[in-house]
Parts: C-alpha cells; structure tokens; sequence
DNA sequence: GTCTATACCCCGATAGAC
DNA sequence: GTCTATCGGGGTATAGAC
C-alpha cells in the first residue's frame, strides 16, 4: 500500500507477496481490505513515531533531531529506488470518503505531532507554540517525502530539515 | 481524481459526472485513463501556479503571500466538506511506478518551486537560498494541504502560512 | 487453519450502429 | 461525433473440501 496507494493494491497481489493464500488473508483479516489497511495504518503510525522519538533522545535538539528523521527517511527512501513512502500518506487521499480510514489517518499524524509537541515543550518552548510547530514539523516532513519520491532524489527532505531546524531554532 | 485518488476513479464515474457517454470519452482522450489525468495534471499546475502568481503579486512580501496563499487553499477546501484536493499530491503517491506520470507530477511542483524562488530572489533572496526555500514552501503547503482534509479542519493550513512567513523573514 | 474454486461485480477499453 | 453493447480481465469476498 506504501508503494501502490489503498486502491492500486490488491489483497491477491498481497497474498502473492506475502507467500500466503488468498484464505488465510481472510481468515486473520475477517474484516478484509479496510481491515487490512487499518492494521497496516496503525502499524505505519508506531513505527515512524518510534524514529521520531529516537531521533528527539539521541540529538542535542530538536531541531537537529528533525534534520537527522529527514536525512533518515531519504535514506530509507532511496534504498529501495524511492518506491516505498509513508502508507499514511499513500492511502489517505483515497479514503477521505471513509470515516474510519479518515480518523485512523488522523490518529497517525496527530499521534506523531504529539511526540514532536512534547519535545519542544520539554526544550523550552511553549505550549501553544509547540503544538502549532508540531503541524509544520510533520507536515513539512510529509510533503517533502513525497516531493523525493516524486523527484527520486533526496534534496527535498534535506532541505525541509534544514530549515525546520532554523525555524525551530527561532523559538527555543 | 482530487478527491479519491487516481485508481479509484473510474472512466465510467467521470462520464456520468460530465454528463458524457463513455464513447465520447474516449473519442476526446484516446489515450484513455492516463491522457485524462495527465491532462487534470496540466490543468492543475496551471491553476494553482496562477493563485501563487496572484499572492505573490497582491501581498507585499513573500512570507505574506504564503500566508494568503494558505488562507486562499482553506477557504477553498472548506467550502466543499474537504473533499477536493489538489489533484497531483493525490495521483502522485499512487503512479510513481509508472513514468510518464511521475514526470508529470514533478513537473507541475518544479513549476511551482520555480514561481516562488523567482520572487524570493525578486525579493533580495541569493539564488541558491531561493531556490532551497521553495522546496520547502511547496512541500510544506502540499503536507498542510493533506493534513488539514485528514482533519476537516484549516488549522493545518493556517499555521503552515504563519510559519513559512516567519522562515522566509529569517532570509530577506 | 490452509487451501482451491468460484460467485459476483466493476474496471478500462473497444466495436460498430446511427 | 455520439451512443450502446460487450469483451476480457481483475477486483473483493465467500464456500467448502481437506
């Protein structure tokens, strides 16, 4: 779904991929493609959160914290040629129809923003300005991610977390 | 296509929509699914270049059209429920495997990088830190623009504009 | 739990009458 | 140019043997 969108891709073809049958997709998922999408949402939402906190504990601030989640997505990016992004992204604009895929989206990017929010308060910042940093910082770092995959190159995300450091750095 | 992504939009679907037979369609874009959304793709470029094109001659500076620009993309999102995006962050994600429309889409945010370094530098903006800048603009308006329909809400947007100002300010 | 076969539907695309 | 009918294929989901 990161490489194809929620449409493009085929519960067959993930079976296929999977090495598993088309049966045992539905008898782990009863709830089928959505069901399907909303683990792979929710999976998505921990594993990126984790690099964000990783990034936010090892750097000395997080502005420089956001600079190494940029260069580490391009890296991960360009390791298998720009083709997988970030699921969230991928299958959001097509489920906007879908309340459920809407809100699990949501939880994902506010859950994230969250963690971001929270390290900027603990650096000094306040709180209302943290939270409204936390919107850019991910949005910032979302649009430039697929500005890279887009481009094949990772110019994008090492430009947004230069200046998302220099923007951070305004407030601390 | 803006507003459930390219694979799930059907040829048939847009033909009712437009009040067309589906032999129609496919007298005008012979082509088929592809000519169609490249050219919703062109279409899209040209329309949105020419709102930034506006901002940036309307406002007094580039941080304020950005503002304007964000304000503009709310307004636009709310008055329909959030439901139509823009259309090349919605295909993009879903045809990154397929060439010719990975181009276009690339196309349509170069032109739009290039409409916002050239009044950056217009503004007294070094060519180099303009053309960086713009990365960033363009994918932070794409992120916020995502964000804020997850949402159903402008917040995205609004702050996105108010911290763009405040970057670009740190350059002029 | 794992697998195959299949029901049922809608997809993109085309053919050919008018 | 406009329309209807249809083709071939793939989609999601289910049934039922093992």
């Amino acid at each position: 779904m990161q490489r194809q969108g929620y449409e493009g891709t085929g519960i067959k073809l993930i079976a296929r991929e999977a090495k598993a049958t088309l049966g045992s997709v539905y008898h782990f998922f009863p709830g089928g493609k959505k069901e399907l999408a909303l683990t792979a949402i929710a999976f998505s939402e921990k594993e990126f959160g984790e690099l964000l906190s990783a990034s936010l504990a090892q750097e000395s601030s997080p502005g420089a914290a956001m600079e190494a989640c940029a260069r580490a997505l391009a890296d991960y990016l360009a390791a298998d040629g720009w083709a997988d992004g970030c699921p969230v992204t991928a299958t959001a604009l097509e489920t906007l129809g879908d309340d459920d895929m809407r809100e699990a989206c949501g939880r994902a990017f506010a859950h994230w923003r969250g963690i971001v929010a929270d390290a900027l308060v603990k650096g000094g910042v306040g709180k209302a300005d943290a939270a409204e940093l936390a919107y850019t910082v991910i949005a910032a770092l979302e649009g430039a991610e697929l500005t890279a995959q887009v481009a094949r190159g990772p110019e994008a995300l090492h430009v947004a977390g230069k200046h998302l450091a220099r923007l951070l750095g305004t407030y601390a």
